[in-house]
DNA sequence: TGGTCCCGCCACCCT
DNA sequence: AGGGTGGCGGGACCA
């Protein structure tokens, strides 16, 4: 990657790994604000790698995981079109149809699973959505390689959630489960490797999150699902704890740095400084990703459904503890961004549009106007 | 130190 | 043939 490239060459640059800033679950939440607005449908692969700083390989594995619940669908080659939130209740309700079809059980944490009269090969055949892809090739080969593709294990692992008794599944279990009867060693920490990149994705679009187990405090993830987002305001206000907790990296794009042995250990001793001087920035994220959820919140409401504590003044609305207007305005001041650089200003400048104009739109007021 | 998961190699697919 | 796609697992990171 050139963006690689050229910052490594620079020799004043911050020669600092942080693998948080790579993470999975970051690149999606950055992917998601990057095209989660109105007037995107078509979604270039080389565009979101360059715009988000990372290769193109990293792009699929987001992506596919996307289209498995319905938020983009592959177009063809390097496109995809942007289907949006609204997609994933339908695609979750399909999933969870196949699998009573299918028999999906799921007893519980460490116990086992079943994928009752089917292999996997059976299963995979049956769950396309839509009819994305055309059923005609069906050779052996494509077969086995469509049983191990990030999109089905993604599908199977909602399944395992939506079909589920327990609270929680453990990563260990879901992936006993999904191997069914061939679970060697090698086999199961493959399949485990995937699905930590699954529920990371799914973590940073608060369909799951991490906990642990109380018996054995194995780490475990408990489904929160989205409809329920839409419908319950604790649940919208565990959305923005859960975004005020995590930290994410400083900068939109996941350009910087490949890690190496010496820049972790020069990283080490340099993460509190770090940490401080970028404190500002991180602000900045946690400000995008605030309004990320907020435009998640608006573009729901605005086609329909239950306004959440989000409910503009002015709107009718059964939540008591709405907040009023006021505090965005404030939250706007309080976490007044200072953006280091172009790509996240451009970014910041299209989300206020975005926010202001649906404000205008939804609330009937006169366009807001924040300070700058 | 075990859990986590980034990273990029390379096989396979498609045009 | 060559570019696109994505499975896979080594090994770095981190709590």
């Amino acid at each position: 990657m050139s963006s690689f490239v050229s910052r490594e060459s620079e020799p004043n640059s911050r020669t600092l790994y942080c693998r948080k800033e790579k993470s999975l679950g970051l690149l999606c939440s950055n992917f998601l604000a990057l095209y989660n607005h109105d007037g995107v449908q078509t979604i270039g692969l080389d565009d979101a790698a360059s715009k988000l700083g990372v290769e193109r390989r990293r792009i699929y594995d987001v992506v596919n995981i996307l289209e498995s619940i319905g938020v983009v669908a592959r177009k063809g080659k390097n496109q995809y079109s942007w289907k949006g939130f609204g997609e994933i209740p339908r695609v979750l309700e399909k999933l969870k149809e196949e699998a009573v079809k299918q028999n999906f059980c799921f007893s519980g944490c460490n116990k086992s699973l079943r994928v009752s009269d089917e292999n996997e090969s059976g299963v995979s055949l049956n769950l396309k959505i839509d009819g994305q892809d055309n059923p005609s090739e069906s050779s052996k080969h494509i077969d086995t390689k469509r049983e191990k593709s990030l999109w089905l294990i993604t599908q199977n692992f909602v399944k395992l959630f939506l079909c589920s008794e327990a609270e929680m599944i453990t990563l260990d279990s879901a992936a006993v489960a999904l191997l069914g009867d061939a679970h060697d060693s090698t086999a199961m920490r493959t399949k485990v490797r995937r699905l930590y990149d699954i529920a990371n994705v799914f973590a940073s679009m608060n369909l799951i999150e991490k906990t642990h187990h109380p018996e054995s405090r194995k780490p475990a993830f408990r489904w929160l699902g989205w409809g329920a987002k839409l419908h319950n305001g604790s649940k919208t206000a565990l959305v923005l704890n859960e975004s005020k907790k995590r930290v994410f990296g400083t900068e939109i794009t996941n350009h910087s740095l490949k890690r190496t042995k010496a820049n972790s250990s020069v990283h080490q001793k340099s993460q509190q400084k770090e940490n401080i001087a970028t404190h500002n920035k991180h602000e900045s994220i946690e400000y995008d990703h605030e309004i990320y959820k907020l435009e998640q919140h608006s573009k729901q409401s605005s086609k329909g459904f239950v306004f959440g504590p989000f409910t503009p003044a002015g709107m009718p609305s059964g939540n008591k503890n709405v907040r009023p207007v006021r505090d965005w305005e404030s939250l706007a001041c309080t976490y007044k961004p200072q953006y280091l650089n172009q790509a996240l200003s451009d970014l910041f400048a299209h989300y206020m549009e975005a926010w202001k104009s649906w404000y205008a739109e939804v609330a009937g007021k006169e366009e807001i106007h924040l300070s700058s």
